[in-house]
DNA sequence: TGTACATCAGTGAACGCGCGTTCACTGATGTAC
DNA sequence: TGTACATCAGTGAACGCGCGTTCACTGATGTAC
């Protein structure tokens, strides 16, 4: 039967913060069309009232998950503070294991490279927002070039951490913490 | 028809060789098996001769992938001399547009987190080879941490130039660049 | 404000398709004598 | 070394399954008068 306006639109950002947490979880494939509706608390046939397609909610999940991913980092009176916070909480074993809540770029990027157009595009503007949050952060003329060599060192440090055993993660995490504390102190 | 038994060995290594290609550009879920058979040049009721199942496949691919990636820096008479060189050239357009030849850690890091234990242990023990490999060229007591610091940058600094517009890919790629060269002079 | 009707959000069955895997079959290879 | 037979690598059809997407249907909502 059909619902308000109101609701429609609620219905919809339902779906997409769904979407921004599965994906994360388990891959642009790996979240199904049926899964994601399901999470939303709908099924599965409704969903195309809402969307073209599968990429065109990708695209819009993207943007939630960095919008929401980001946001420590420019809603803040102390922009060196909080990078400093956001670099520390990207290294930490509570992310490593938090795929659904933590970094897109991290959770997504290979299968973000092999994606249509337009979730590359939601990606591209996402890593922008993060690289100009983090250089906020930073007191140097070079703070953008700084920011996204940082960036780099964190998506590769939780990239590598997932994926390898225990040890080794811990052996990674800690030593991209040890540079990431230098930043402050030392630049 | 049968074969014999040191063709079918270069049917395994055909296959594997191929599967290294076609999971890096693809993604694990992305290469079938299908796919991979046909690009060895057989078809895919074959397959079971030599593999239990897809998965026992995928960690025989990525640990052939890694060992040919990390050649350049294994039988080297100058490990300095290969770890700069490894550097630039894992900096480089060339290696962001070639995935299939390209790291393995760079295109598959994500996929390989959300698969089974066997695949993880493979990848687990590329990475180790990499940084190994990496640590042999830094003159430092902190060689190893210097490396796992280092093969995190390359590595995000990959994945993020691979999802992002090519504007901003240029800009992350030299940013990264940037300290890369540092490396070997000031440190 | 009330009424009559068109719209359409959400449901659940159904579609075509590609996936990983299985299987009967073939004939050359491996092996026991 | 030859022979007879078991083995099995590779083929191609077939399987069950889950995917993205479509569709007929429903009834509450939106809208024109």
């Amino acid at each position: 039967m059909r619902v308000s306006n109101e609701e429609k639109e609620r219905s919809r950002e339902r779906i997409v913060a769904a979407a921004a947490r599965l994906i994360r979880d388990c891959g642009l494939q790996g979240a199904s069309v049926g899964d994601i509706m399901q999470a939303a608390g709908m099924t599965h046939g409704g969903f195309y009232r809402h969307f073209a397609d599968k990429e065109h909610l990708l695209a819009a999940a993207i943007t939630a998950a960095f919008d929401e991913f980001a946001r420590p980092l420019q809603h803040t009176s102390n922009p060196t503070r909080a990078s400093d916070e956001f670099r520390a909480r990207y290294l930490s074993p509570v992310h490593r294991l938090h795929r659904a809540k933590g970094c897109p770029a991290a959770a997504l990027g290979p299968d973000v490279a092999r994606a249509g157009s337009e979730v590359r595009a939601a990606f591209s503007a996402g890593v922008s927002k993060v690289a100009d949050g983090l250089a906020r952060g930073i007191q140097a003329g070079d703070a953008r070039e700084l920011a996204l060599r940082d960036l780099a060192t964190l998506v590769g440090a939780m990239v590598l951490a997932r994926a390898v055993d225990d040890t080794l993660a811990r052996e990674i995490l800690s030593a991209c913490h040890a540079r990431a504390a230098l930043r402050s102190s030392s630049r």
